[in-house]
DNA sequence: TCAACATCTCAAGATATGTTGATATATAGT
DNA sequence: ACTATATATCAACATATCTTGAGATGTTGA
């Protein structure tokens, strides 16, 4: 059942509004932002537009909405994004622990500049 | 233009044979399989399937190929694994380094059981 | 209660994606 | 050369996904 779940993750993450909302509210962190500015950041589109993806995200479980006055925020859900790299790599090092390191110096990134030249050209 | 990229890898990564592949060539390691071992380690896939999906992960930059002898070889490319998932995280820490945590946490667990009991519910 | 605001829902059409079956290409052994 | 094996390509069909525009729902403040 959990490939399901996977896969609805990387679904998600494949539209580019999609992915623009996730990375937007990945920065934004846990206070996360109300739809309408994240329609804002991204630049006209439309409420009914921003409202399908941003369902299909929280269907996904990578973004999460709670209700403030008459806003809505959304969130990211880090666990469903650590979810999916974990599923993604798992059995990686079956052997091979060292071929495991350029992707843990990718994810460094995340929090130090420590890229391999490889990954950092990735990083827009 | 990175953007791009990261959406073909994503895309790429949310069809349930080609997510199959990729696990199963992340777990070969750099060696790779032969496309037909491929196909019998997914059980059942037409050769036009499975030729479709592993050239889409080819061209998305996730799996490379060689030719062996009368067999082509695939195995997959971690430089790009690597490039999505720090494509996603990018940032994620401004100003909130603590937030990363759980997402390192789950990385690690690709070489060492060191998952967050949330995250590790993810993985199979 | 009314008006303005923030957001969601729904149906229809356009586009993209995956599957199938038939056929083509390339390599190896005889 | 011929045959068997391994894999790729193509066209047609089926299905899934995205966008648009109109309208519905819920919230706030006068």
């Amino acid at each position: 059942m959990e490939e399901q779940r996977a896969l609805a993750g990387f679904a998600a993450l494949s539209q580019e509004t999609r992915l623009r909302i996730v990375r937007l509210l990945v920065k934004a962190g846990p206070e996360g932002m109300a739809a309408g500015a994240i329609g804002e950041a991204l630049g006209g589109a439309s409420t009914s537009r921003l409202s399908f993806h941003l369902t299909h995200l929280e269907h996904a479980g990578l973004i999460r909405s709670r209700r403030e006055g008459r806003f809505i925020i959304y969130s990211a859900v880090f666990a469903t994004l650590a979810g999916l790299i974990a599923f993604l790599m798992r059995d990686c090092c079956d052997g091979h622990p060292d071929i495991c390191a350029p992707v843990a110096a990718a994810l460094d990134c995340a929090c130090e500049p420590t890229l391999t030249r490889e990954a950092r050209s990735w990083t827009s």
